[in-house]
DNA sequence: AGGATACTTCGCTGGAAACCGAATGATGGA
DNA sequence: TCCATCATTCGGTTTCCAGCGAAGTATCCT
């Protein structure tokens, strides 16, 4: 046997290693939904004390089966790519049985729309960004990984369509050149687990809603009421169709 | 998480836990080829002492990664299905590699063509088996798995075909009734690591080939020489092509 | 029948790693 | 600015299992 042989052996010996421990195999099939989760919630899906957690998911990182994103004080984990899912579905279906996901027990209304930062997050706010993109206001920006590959968060440019369109909108999508901040990026939505829109175009495009009373702050928490203005003029403006908020 | 899905984690853990050693990596990557290997072999590949071997392959077989086939004083070992090889592949794809198989250092001239106490192996005999079946000569025989899927190796049967064929060629295949050995089997070859034709009429056969002069017995060991008009015959009657023994 | 070969079982040892709690950064919210 | 929350690092304990050799069983080869 051959140098290079011994290399692909040692590395599937690896690979196994690190999903055989019962705690982490269980990370993995919570993740098999494809959503990000973060270090404390895939602490209780391990049924692990975090620092236990915090030690796994070091591991599944460090070898490439998992991609890690900070957002603010959150880590948020996911598969580092399809070959890793691909593994893990070829074991499912070896074991007998077909993947599920956890259940996520985030607050109904918290889930459907509240504040991220300065942005709108939650069902809303994703469903929003992906009619945006449907509707051609937004596009991906030029050598920008759109389903975030390299770990970092895809960045949107104004379509000339989009430009026109918040422009009759009323909402001044020129951003003041605040900084370096980014002007418009995907931004992971702890909830949905998939982007929302943020940067300067997302904190407008909140101010702007709030301001036209498409949305209220709720008192004391992140919490985003969507009024029946609100609900109207997305379905309006956007063609948005948006669920019942529960809850 | 229900209990149910706990249990798949569980599985998957397991059948991880068993790739992840690198002895038994080892072992099942020589697996790869499809073909069964005995246990002093895949000792080797694994480069341990034979006991601990030994309490690897009954692990894998445990759990069902591996099928087991005595023959002898040898026991074959195999993956058990194309699932397990689909495990194994995706995560060779992880691994950025491509399936290699070890390298038989069996001897070219005992590879083929030798006796398999009283029938013929080697290279010959399984392209034989592969020709009769081709031809129609021997069909599997009902409730036998072609495949070997329960460890056991396939019965087969002669068609009209084939006892008309063998009565033309003066082979006297209607067995005596020889206690109650099997009439036509498959029989896992050693060095081709696939079936060749075993039981009552493989022993009627490598006899009568023997009598004809198609082969000659070498002194010593149990290493059969084809000669030409053995070669010329397998053409003429089984439309069989031969590589060129080597070695 | 006897000796060689193939494999398994047993008992023991050593090393790897999973686990937790406590302490230490890092960040957001009031 | 202070506090709460999220996450990581560290130290120490415990459990697990791969490893070997020796002895035992089965099968073959002559």
């Amino acid at each position: 046997m051959d140098v290079e042989q011994a290399d692909v052996n040692l590395a599937i010996a690896q690979i196994a290693a690190a999903i055989a421990e019962p705690a982490r195999a269980r990370m993995l099939c919570a993740l098999m939904d494809g959503r990000a989760y973060t270090a404390t919630e895939l602490a209780t899906v391990a049924d692990t004390a975090a620092s236990t957690a915090s030690a796994h998911l070091s591991r599944l990182t460090d070898l490439g089966l998992l991609h890690k994103v900070s957002q603010g004080r959150h880590r948020y984990f996911r598969l580092a790519n399809a070959e890793v899912a691909q593994v893990l579905e070829s074991m499912m279906q070896l074991a007998g049985q077909q993947p599920k996901s956890i259940q996520s027990t985030t607050p109904a209304s918290l889930r459907f729309a509240r504040s991220c930062y300065d942005h709108l997050a939650g069902t809303v706010a994703v469903a929003l960004l992906q009619q945006l993109l449907k509707l051609g206001w937004l596009a991906p920006a030029p050598g920008s990984d759109v389903l975030s590959a390299s770990g970092q968060q895809p960045d949107y440019q104004l379509t000339a369509l989009g430009k026109a369109g918040f422009s009759a909108l009323g909402v001044d999508y020129q951003a003041k050149p605040q900084s370096k901040r980014r002007y418009a990026c995907g931004c992971l939505d702890w909830s949905e687990r998939t982007a929302h829109l943020g940067g300067q175009l997302g904190a407008l495009l909140l101010a702007f809603m709030l301001e036209k009373q498409w949305l209220r702050r709720m008192l004391g928490n992140r919490e985003l009421q969507l009024t029946d203005l609100g609900k109207r003029q997305l379905n309006k403006q956007f063609a948005l169709q948006l669920p019942a908020p529960k809850g």
